[in-house]
RNA sequence: CGCGGGGUGGAGCAGUCUGGAAGCUCGUCGGGCUCAUAACCCGAAGGUCGUAGGUUCAAAUCCUGCCCCCGCAACCA
């Protein structure tokens, strides 16, 4: 009989940086489908690999001081010798730069251009030169640039545009009948309300304000758009060809059943990319799955904050299945997952120490204590295995139904509440007990073959989770791993089997002290060698004439009244006066300093600049700042006391 | 009235769609057991389910107002 296909791709990491453990929950969840998937019998094609292009990669490699090439051959290698480390088993890792994929690219553009739906046209918006970016009129504040707050110019420039309202009533109609399109259901929602029903604007589709990307093969002038290059992916990994000389994997698998991203990009996703699917007349993929966000302690990870952690060094402290089980454990399904040291340890002792790992030891033991490790089914029953069994022939069917909505942390829930009920097997028939009693030997038999059997088929689903974990199980209790079919039958362990004699602990308990001594030990090593780092560069502004320069005026200003903004939670309102005058100014501080922390303060004030309206309050100036690599914001105050209203030149 | 998520015993969560005795994990306290990784098993304490109203025989669950927290957007002159 032929397999069912399963063709699930994650979204392709983007390479401006090495993965901290929130990307890499993405890929375990993945596998974790993949290698359940595969469980139950579907030939599965799981896909994942980076996205190598962008003005971004492109400054950080000019910053690095290599080619955009190299810089992102290097964390593409990262990254997959991240998602090695934990274990992945994708079967394909799809690169951006891969000429295959360029190529295809290049066609894909080239056809959609042929056909009308890409269409030349003139990028009509607001130019910042320093950023050498566009604006529409919405994004820019007051006339000047969102980004660095420099004037902008109304200029044009030609562009690639992707007819999407084309297609936004198809779209539309499809997600409405397609329930299990987007998941979960609540994205749906935002994505309707916030972009179909108003109507969607034609997406440039090209850039020239950069180099590094695949170049319109017709128009070297321009590259492709980022997020019409990296979805091609899921189609070019797999042998897609526009001019329909697929390769047979890409007709076997396509249309994908499953796209697993990160919530962030569940817009590209559910919108652009079936869009450039219609427009290729390609079916849809089956179902977009926006997965919810790992969150450390305290607010997200960031590298400011300086509490980033990687998978690597949590595979070190922790070890690979215990880093997998965790991330999979603690997100639910819609709702963010919380990451603290605590949690950690606690999941990890509680969980996988004690409920599995001192489960599988002491049975083993008791079977080598009691039998020499020899395992027989005596086949004397008593009334008390009736709930043990049917617990355990109960159990397949409830981790399926999760795993069929990719409730994950659910699944793995009913997988660990098989394993408690064998502890409580254990108290209930007293084993220690019935060794006591030479006649009660076939019944000891029976009651240490019923755990092994249902420690085997827990196992058995336990595997696509942990698979590391469940092979050194099958290796003590010196089975193999059972089959879909196989979990549905109880008393497959062929008697007269033997355990193994010495069964290694599968989980060392933790203390949370140690851990956070290691922890601590481990950022002050960090810290130290980037303690002397501490400088900033920023990108270099064009050279400005000395008249350039005259034009702005400069005073000092000092503050006499402040606070803050109602109905804005970065802004503070400030009366400076400077000279004879009062000015009202508006600035973005609040995080940095309260209203009475300003008052009293002598500032840099930009007087000449144009008066706006921020969040409906009038600001005639502007003061100035520092700024460091995490936004923290100091204020510039003379060196010397200088009076109010003194010129700054 | 920008969009969205959330507020359930000390901590972290489920339950809300499809009203019908408030559940899970950890922690605390008491007990049991000794095969095992001070583990395992049993029991107890602890919640007016954010708040104020409404619908209902019955509300954590449905409706309305309000308060607080968190993302995103917009403000970062």
């Amino acid at each position: 009989m032929e397999k069912k296909k399963y063709y699930m791709t994650t979204a392709i990491a983007y390479t401006s940086g090495k993965p901290h453990i929130g990307n890499t929950y993405e890929i375990v969840l993945a596998d974790s489908i993949a290698r359940f998937k595969r469980f139950e019998g579907y030939e599965v094609f799981f896909q994942t690999g980076t996205d190598e292009h962008g003005q971004k990669i492109e400054v950080k490699a000019q910053d690095a001081g290599v080619s955009p090439q190299e810089y992102v051959d290097n964390v593409a290698s990262q990254i997959k010798d991240n998602w090695d480390l934990m274990n992945t088993s994708y079967d394909k890792f799809v690169r951006t730069t891969d000429p295959y994929h360029e190529k295809q690219v290049q066609k894909i553009f080239k056809k959609l251009y042929e056909q009308g739906d890409i269409y030349i046209g003139n990028y009509e918006g607001m130019y910042c030169t320093p950023c050498e970016s566009f604006f529409t009129a919405s994004q820019l504040v007051e006339g000047k640039c969102p980004d660095c707050g420099s004037e902008c110019q109304p200029a044009k420039e030609e562009a690639y545009f992707l007819k999407l309202s084309k297609y936004t009533d198809r779209l539309i109609e499809h997600i409405n009948t397609h329930p299990e399109f987007i998941q979960p259901e609540s994205r749906k929602n935002e994505m309707m309300n916030n972009f179909l029903l108003p109507g969607l604007q034609d997406l440039c589709v090209s850039r020239t304000s950069f180099k590094w990307g695949i170049p319109v093969d017709f128009d070297n002038k321009h590259v492709v758009y980022v997020w019409l290059d990296a979805l091609s992916n899921y189609i070019t990994g797999i042998g897609y060809d526009v001019d329909g000389n697929h390769e047979a994997n890409f007709v076997k698998n396509w249309p994908a059943d499953l796209h697993l991203i990160g919530k962030d990009i569940l817009r590209f996703h559910t919108i652009y990319w079936p869009i450039i699917l219609m427009a290729l007349d390609l079916p849809l993929p089956k179902q977009i799955f926006g997965h919810p966000w790992l969150l450390q302690g305290e607010g997200k990870m960031s590298k400011s904050k300086g509490n980033v952690v990687y998978a690597d060094s949590l595979v070190k402290l922790f070890g690979v299945d215990a880093v997998r089980f965790f991330v999979l454990h603690e997100i639910p399904f819609d709702n963010d997952g919380v990451m603290t040291w605590e949690l950690l340890v606690e999941r990890i002792n509680s969980d996988l120490a004690n409920t599995l790992g001192n489960l599988v030891n002491r049975t083993i033991s008791m079977s080598n204590k009691y039998f020499e490790g020899i395992v027989n089914n005596a086949d004397v029953v008593e009334a008390i295995d009736e709930e043990l069994i049917s617990l355990t022939l109960a159990t397949p069917k409830k981790v399926l139904v999760k795993m069929e909505t990719l409730r994950v942390a659910d699944a793995i829930s009913e997988i660990f509440t098989l394993f408690k009920r064998c502890n409580k097997y254990i108290d209930e028939t007293m084993p220690w007990a019935l060794a006591k009693e030479e006649d009660k030997k076939p019944r000891l038999e029976t009651v240490l073959y019923n755990l092994i059997e249902s420690i085997t088929i827990g196992t058995s689903l336990l595997a696509p989770f942990m698979p590391e974990t469940a092979e050194k199980i099958f290796t003590q209790l010196n089975t193999k791993a059972r089959t879909i079919d196989q979990v549905k039958e109880y008393g497959l362990y062929p008697s007269k089997n033997k355990v193994t004699d010495k069964p290694e602990i599968l989980f060392v308990r933790l203390d949370l002290e140690e851990v956070l001594a290691k922890v601590a030990e481990e950022n002050a090593a960090e810290e130290e060698s980037i303690v002397d780092e501490n400088v900033i560069d920023i990108e270099a502004k064009p050279e400005i004439t000395y008249d350039d320069f005259a034009k702005l005026q400069f005073q000092v200003g000092e503050i006499i009244a402040c606070e803050e903004v109602k109905k804005s939670k970065k802004l503070l309102c400030s009366q400076v006066k400077v000279g004879s005058q009062v000015r009202q100014i508006v600035s973005g501080i609040k995080a940095h300093y309260t209203p009475a922390q300003m008052v009293g303060k002598k500032v840099m004030v930009v007087m000449n600049l144009k008066p706006a309206t921020l969040a409906g309050v009038l600001s005639e100036g502007m003061l100035l700042c520092a700024e460091d690599a995490d936004g923290n914001l100091g204020l510039m105050i003379p060196e010397k006391d200088m009076p109010a209203g003194a010129e700054i030149c």
